[in-house]
DNA sequence: AGCGAAACTTAAAGAAAACTTAAGAAACCT
DNA sequence: AGGTTTCTTAAGTTTTCTTTAAGTTTCGCT
C-alpha cells in the first residue's frame, strides 16, 4: 500500500517513516505542499498523513486538492492543532480522520488501518446489455448513455428480461414476474408494454419468438 | 439518515437522542447487547453509535454481528474506555471510528458526517446539484447563491434526495429515513413535504417517477 | 397461396398514483 | 401560557399509467 506522509518536522517524519514501512507502508515524504502536490499526481497514492501546518501553506489545500479528484483517497489529519473546532474543521474538509498530536503510533497504525481497510470496497448493481443500461439500485435506465425514464410496469419489464438475458421467456413466465398471485390478467397487457418498450428502443432489442416468448440479448 | 445509538447510560442517551434528531438523524435507541441486535435485524439501520459496556454483554459483540454482515454500516465507538490498547482493539475489531468519554457533540457530529458521507460516496460536506447547495455540516441550504431557510422535515428530504443524486427513491425509503421505528406515517407527509419543497426550487428540480418515487439530480 | 393462430397496434375506459389544499395537532419559542 | 411555526391528515382534484378490447398485420403451415 502506498502511502504519503506530508510532515515537516524531520524528527517526526523519520520517525514515522521508520515504523510506517515496519507496518507495512510503501511511504513517499513530502515536507512541503509543493511536493506533496507532485507526489500526488504520480496517481500511485493510496493513503496520506497529512500534517497542516507547512512551511510553504496550509496543509488543507492539499486536502482539497485530493477531495477534487474522482480517486477517493483517505486523509488522515495528523497535527499540533488540537482544538475541536480545528478538528470540526479539519473533518468537514474531506478529512477521513483526524488525530491530535501528540498521538500514539499504536493509534495512528490502527486508524491506518481502518482506512485501507475501506479502500477495497465498492459494488454496483449493473445490467447491461448492448447500448443499453440499467441499474437496479438506482432505478435508473439508459439507452447510449441517454437516460430514460420507465413507466413502472414497463420497468419491471424489461428488468425481467435483462435479468435473463439470451433465456427466452414465455408471455406467462413474464406475466407471473409482473403480477401478483391471483391478480389475473385478463387481456394482452404483455403485449401492449412490450410494444411501449419497443418504441423507446432500437427495433432489434426485444425480439419475438413466435409462439414461444421474447429475448433480449445475445444468443 | 437511519442511525442506532446503543447506550446504557440514561442521562446519555436522552441528551444524545435531542441532539442527533436536530442533526437530522432518525434515531434508533438501545440499551442492551439484545435489543442494540434486534434493531440491527430490521436492515433500516445505516450507521451506528456504540458504546462498550452494556448490562448485558459488551458491546464488541454487536460489533462482531455488523461487520459479519454484508451490508457496510458503519460504527463509532464512543466509550469511557479511552486507553491506546481499547482504542487499537475497538478499530481492528472494525469499528471506524473510535471517540472516548467524555467527548464534545459537536467532533462526533463531526466525525458522524465523516462515516455517512462515506455511506454516500461523497467526497466532501457539500451536496451539489445544479443551483443548489447544501452544506451539511452547517445545515445550509442555498439557491443560486440564495440562502433560504429550510424546516426540519424538509431539510432532511432534500437532503436524503441529494445524498442520492440520480437515485430513484421511493415513498417509503424516503420515509425510513425521514421516522424512527414505529413511527408510523400514516398519509402522504412525504408528498405533502416534496410539494413544500417544490414551491421552494426550481418547478424541474425534484423530479417524479410514478409508481417509482422521487429523484434529484442528473440521470 | 390461403388459412388460422399469434403477435402487433391503437384508442379509450378504468384504476392507481401523485398533487393540492386546507385545517387541526404538535412542537417550539419566548 | 400565548403565539408562531412546522407537521400530519384527509379529502378532492388532476395526471398518468395500465388494462382492455377490437381491428390489423405478420408468420408458419398445409
Amino acid at each position: 500500500m502506498h502511502l504519503l506522509l506530508v510532515e515537516d518536522d524531520h524528527l517526526v517524519a523519520q520517525g514515522l517513516i521508520r515504523s510506517l514501512r515496519q507496518e507495512g507502508y510503501s511511504v513517499e515524504h513530502s515536507g512541503t505542499v509543493k511536493h506533496a502536490l507532485e507526489c500526488l499526481s504520480s496517481g500511485e497514492i493510496e493513503l496520506v498523513i497529512l500534517d497542516l501546518g507547512l512551511p510553504d501553506g496550509d496543509g488543507s489545500q492539499v486536502l482539497k486538492h485530493i477531495k477534487a479528484q474522482k480517486k477517493v483517497i483517505p486523509v488522515v489529519i495528523l497535527t499540533a492543532r488540537g482544538s475541536i473546532d480545528d478538528k470540526v474543521q479539519g473533518l468537514d474538509m474531506g478529512a477521513d480522520d483526524y488525530l491530535a498530536k501528540p498521538f500514539d503510533p499504536a493509534e495512528l497504525f490502527a486508524r491506518l488501518r481502518v482506512a485501507s481497510r475501506r479502500i477495497n470496497q465498492t459494488q454496483s448493481s449493473l445490467l447491461r446489455c448492448g447500448d443499453v443500461v440499467m441499474d437496479t439500485s438506482a432505478h435508473t435506465v439508459k439507452l447510449s448513455g441517454q437516460s430514460l425514464t420507465l413507466p413502472r410496469k414497463e420497468y419491471m419489464l424489461l428488468k425481467a428480461l435483462m435479468e435473463n438475458q439470451g433465456r427466452v421467456q414465455s408471455k406467462q413466465q413474464l406475466e407471473n414476474k409482473l403480477y401478483q398471485w391471483g391478480e389475473e390478467v385478463g387481456s394482452n397487457a404483455i403485449e401492449v408494454h412490450i410494444h411501449h418498450l419497443r418504441k423507446k428502443f432500437p427495433s432489434d432489442f426485444i425480439k419475438t419468438l413466435r409462439g414461444i416468448g421474447y429475448v433480449v440479448g445475445k444468443r
